[in-house]
Formats: C-alpha cells, structure tokens, sequence
RNA sequence: GACUCGGUAGCUCAGCUGGUAGAGCAACGGACUUUUAAUCCGUAGGUCCUGGGUUCGAAUCCCAGCCGAGUCACCA
C-alpha cells in the first residue's frame, strides 16, 4: 500500500472503530459553543480553581499521551485552547472514543475553565463529543506547511495550519463591511449590474470573451463597473456603488490577479473633490474596523491606528493625505515642463523610453511612470490629469488639456482613482472615436459605446466617481505584499498529476 | 514572454566531485495522570516532478517538458 494510503486506511480503520461505538463520524448539529477566544478570556488564573463549564468545538491541532491522561490542543476561527482529559473523569465508552482521536479530527468539549499547572489555559474536558473526522493526514506539526503551491491549491490547509492567514482573509471581509458601513451612513445604494458585457469598457484592459450558446453571442467579462454605474445615475440612482468581481486578461505577479474585487462608486452632483472626501473617510473608516478588531483581539488599544506598517516602513494614513498636482510632481521629478513636448521627448530618451508615433499626452504618462511613481510613498492623491489619458473625465473649466481626475498612490502602488465625470455626450462620443496615437483599440479606453452616449443624452448629472481595488486597499491594510495573500483562490495553472495528459481544458465538475 | 531559483516519505528538510535513498515530525505496536514541538522502546513508509540522453552505474551530469517562486517585461 502506498503511503498515502496507509495513512488514510489507519484513520479509516478509526472511522469504524467511532462507528462500532456507535457513533456518526460526521457528526451533527452542535449548539451552544462558545468561541474559543471568549473561553480563554473566562479561565481562572490560578492554577487549581475550577472555573465556569464550557462548551466549545473545532479542530484537534495538537496532542500529547500521557497515557490515561491526555492533553489535546483545539482550534477555531477564533483561536487555539488545550484541553485535557483525565481517563477518571470519562466512562469507558468515552475513553476509547478519546483514544481513537487523530489529529486534525473536529470534536464538542464540553468541560471546566481552568489553569494547568504549568500555566496553560485549560478545558477540563468532562465530554467529548465527536464532530467529523479527517481522514487526511495533517502537515508537520511544529513547521507547518510551507510549499507556496501547496498552500495556494489546498487554501484550506493554508487557513488551518498556518497563522495568521485566516485572520487576515477575515480582516478582509473586516474592511469590506466597513466601505459598506460608511456608504451606507453617506446615503449610497448597492447596486448589481452585469458581469456579462457586449462591449467591454470602462477601462483599458484586455477581457476574456466568453460565449453564450442560446444566444450564439459573444461576450466578455466586465473589465470595470463604470458605464452601468453611470447609466444607473442617468435613471435617478444618485448615490451608487458596487463591489464586484472584474477580470482582466494580463500577467499575474504579486500585484495582479485576472480576477479582483473592485468598488466603484458615483455621487450625483459632486464631483472628484467629494470623491476625496469619501476616499479618506474609506480609508480611515476601515482602519478604525481593525483597529478595533486589534484590540479585541488583545491589541494595544492605545495604539495609533493610522500608522501602519507596510514591510520595514511605516505608513501614516492620518487624513488628510496629501494633494499633489500632476504637473508639479512631473516638473519636480522629470525637471521640465509636461507640456514642453521636446524637453519631455529628451527626458524619455533619457530613459530609454519609446518616443516614436506616441501622443504627447501618452509619452507624458510614460515618463511619470518612470520618473514620478516610485517617488509617491503617500498616501498622496495625484490631481489633475494630462487629458488625453482620460476619455471618460470631464475637463478642468478653462483649462481643456486638464481632466478633472486623482489617483491615490501609496508606496508605488495605485490604490484608487477617480473623476469628476465627463456629462457632456456629444464630447463623450468624440473621445470614444478618438484613438489615442500610439495605442492599439484593446490598450484604449476609447472603446466606443453606442448606448452609454444614448444614456448620456437623457442626461446624467454632473457627478463625482470613484473606484478602489479592494484587494489592494486590504493588502496595505494587512501588510500583505502579494496580492495572493489576500485572495482565498488566486489562479493558478491547471493541476496536472504526474503521468496524465489532460488537455488544456478546465475540468468539468461532474 | 526572458532570466534566476526550486520540486527527494503525508509534512519540514539533508543527500558532496555519479557508487545500495536518510533524519525529524506524523503513522503503526508498546510504556507513561500536568504535558507544551512531551519523553522512552520497537515497526513500517519512496514514480527522488515527467520523458529522453551520457555512463558499467544517475536523486546527482546533459537536453526537453510540467508546476511553483522571485526579478524584469506587460498591465493608462
């Protein structure tokens, strides 16, 4: 038998060995639990006091044999405590069920608070009962796994066996609540729309294309949520706001996933000043949640929760976060003027950066790139946009190769963006028909798009909008530098166990 | 896509210039009523990622491929 096998076939053997005593090795519905965190804040600190009973369920993370006393370590959602179980205190039938416990295992304790002599917050157990079984065997139990494909295909191993990663997926879903809470207090609404697009736009991207069979029509996965958003404002949704799932056909890297979570909000009648606002009060709301969850996690409650640390370094998130003009951060890093095309061709030869068959505008944007971005620690919003990066943007008021338009940058990375949102149709389609020099239709965001003009000539108000990667916003906020940190599944390559030949196919659940 | 690194027992890892595949944990059998990665005695466990090649002989050297990680490129 193979190793495997055999380790499977010995918790088998347990299986019939629970069922023989007459028991369901998959136990049942189990009420009244506690989480473990609030039965370790009720134990006595003494040792030799017997404190409140307690009932509690999770998984069997650790054991050491005593012989007929037996100390076993169990695990929650909320965190880890030792029970022990004295063979004097149980019935025969209950000692052999004790016996047959295998690591990894879930099973109810019910017992008494108390302090071991050693010191160890303890369940004197007074019964086990037996939940689920595992038949898998559990990684090491002092390294823990650590194969990063290991853990990314068995997330659930990852989530049980390594510190930390649970707390922070639950940190995640922490900061979501909070953009929610705070939207909610400013008097948005959520809204569904398609994740299924006829035209994919809204953003510059390449999209998976999908097809329905019905239909026989081809679609494409949303690549951002901004024209549904926009045509929802144009039919009286003032304040709306999605958090959904788009998907973009690029690279991964430790910053890119095809599929993330955005939010894309939009305020009637407010424009990329309001969108500021709302951007720190996100921010700052969602670092209260935490800082809140810190403490009741055990934390330091006197704590600055808007310093943050993000790998060796410290960001301060204290609002309000600094403005700075796009214009001014380019004269300052690259030394010329954006506009003065010959000095800004000159600093792109500087470094190494294509000149040739580019709009100004887009040569402009390169050079920010290199010289600028490294620069923007932040939390820095960047305001006021070369204009021909941003077809979807309404133009400054006397200043027409200006976009009303931010970015909140944070160590490099860019963290949020948004408009004062272009209203005016007969410009909109302009700039859909107007190919920026220099970038192919799929590299544009003038995708052109018949129905959101319609829309726009019913007239949307003059509005504020707003989206953030949300798996971005909880990487800062976890300290989490890559983005598969932060999401349960992240894609990886289909699994190909050695010997097989399956094709390039996604598998089929039967 | 390019380059670099990695893939050995369920897990964490050794394995040198090519010469019978190793440890710890976990598993299995036994001892043990306050352990903390418990300890002690014993047993079993391998497609060395896959496929070729060189060689008397390959986990080790060479080639190709698969999977993952990192850096770069791409991603306004």
């Amino acid at each position: 038998m193979s190793e495997p096998d055999r380790l499977e076939q010995a918790r088998l053997d347990k299986l019939l060995a629970i069922e023989a005593l007459g028991l369901d090795p998959w136990g049942e519905r189990f009420d009244d639990h506690r989480p473990i965190r609030q039965a370790r804040a009720e134990c006595p600190a003494e040792p030799g006091v017997q404190g409140a009973l307690c009932r509690i369920a999770g998984r069997i993370m650790l054991r050491n044999n005593k012989g007929k006393l037996k100390f076993f370590h169990v695990q929650d959602w909320t965190g880890r405590i030792q029970v022990m179980c004295s063979k004097s205190d149980f019935s025969e039938e209950q000692w052999k069920l004790i016996e047959l416990l295998d690591l990894g295992d879930l099973v109810g304790i019910d017992g008494h608070l108390k302090v071991s002599n050693t010191g160890e917050k303890t369940i004197g157990a007074t019964h086990v009962t037996f939940l689920t079984k595992s038949l898998a065997q559990p990684p090491e139990k002092f390294h823990g796994a650590k194969d990063v494909e290991l853990l990314l295909r068995q997330r659930y191993i990852d989530l049980i066996y390594n510190d930390g990663v649970l707390a922070r997926m639950l940190n995640r879903g922490k900061i979501i609540d909070s953009i929610r809470q705070t939207l909610r207090a400013r008097g948005f609404v959520e809204a569904e729309t398609p994740v299924l697009h006829s035209i994919a736009g809204g953003a510059a991207a390449r999209p998976f294309i999908t097809h329905h069979n019905a239909l026989d029509m081809s679609l494409f996965l949303r690549i951002a949520l901004e024209l549904h958003l926009k045509r929802l404002m144009v039919g009286g949704v003032e304040r709306v706001y999605e958090i959904g799932r788009v998907f973009r056909n690029e690279g991964v890297d430790s910053t890119h996933n095809p599929e993330f979570t955005m939010i894309e909000l939009y305020q009637a009648y407010g424009d990329y000043e309001t969108m500021m606002d709302i951007t720190e009060a996100i921010f700052t709301n969602a670092i209260q949640a935490l800082h809140e969850a810190a403490v009741a996690a055990g934390g330091d409650p006197a704590a600055n929760p808007y310093l943050r640390p993000w790998g060796d370094k410290l960001v301060d998130y204290t609002p309000p976060f600094q403005r700075a003009r796009y214009g001014d951060l380019f004269r300052q890093h690259a030394g010329c003027e954006m506009h003065d095309h010959a000095a800004v061709v000159e600093v792109a030869r500087k470094h190494h950066i294509e000149t040739k068959g580019k709009h100004p505008d887009v040569l402009i944007n390169d050079v920010f790139e290199a010289v600028v971005e490294d620069h923007l620690t932040g939390p820095v919003f960047v305001i006021d946009y070369p204009a021909a990066m941003c077809p979807l943007t309404k133009r400054k008021k006397g200043h027409p190769e200006i976009a009303e338009r931010f970015e909140l940058f944070i160590h490099g990375m860019e963290l949020a963006n948004a408009y004062t949102e272009l209203n005016d149709p007969r410009l909109q389609e302009e700039l859909f028909r107007t190919q920026l020099a220099g970038l192919s239709e799929e590299d544009s965001m003038a995708k052109m798009d018949t129905d959101f003009v319609r829309a726009l000539k019913v007239g949307m108000p003059p509005a504020g909008g707003l989206g953030i990667g949300i798996d971005r916003l909880v990487m800062l906020l976890t300290n989490s530098h890559s983005i598969r940190d932060v999401i349960y599944f992240p894609l990886l390559r289909h699994e190909r166990p050695a010997g097989s030949r399956t094709e390039d196919a996604p598998e089929e659940a039967g």
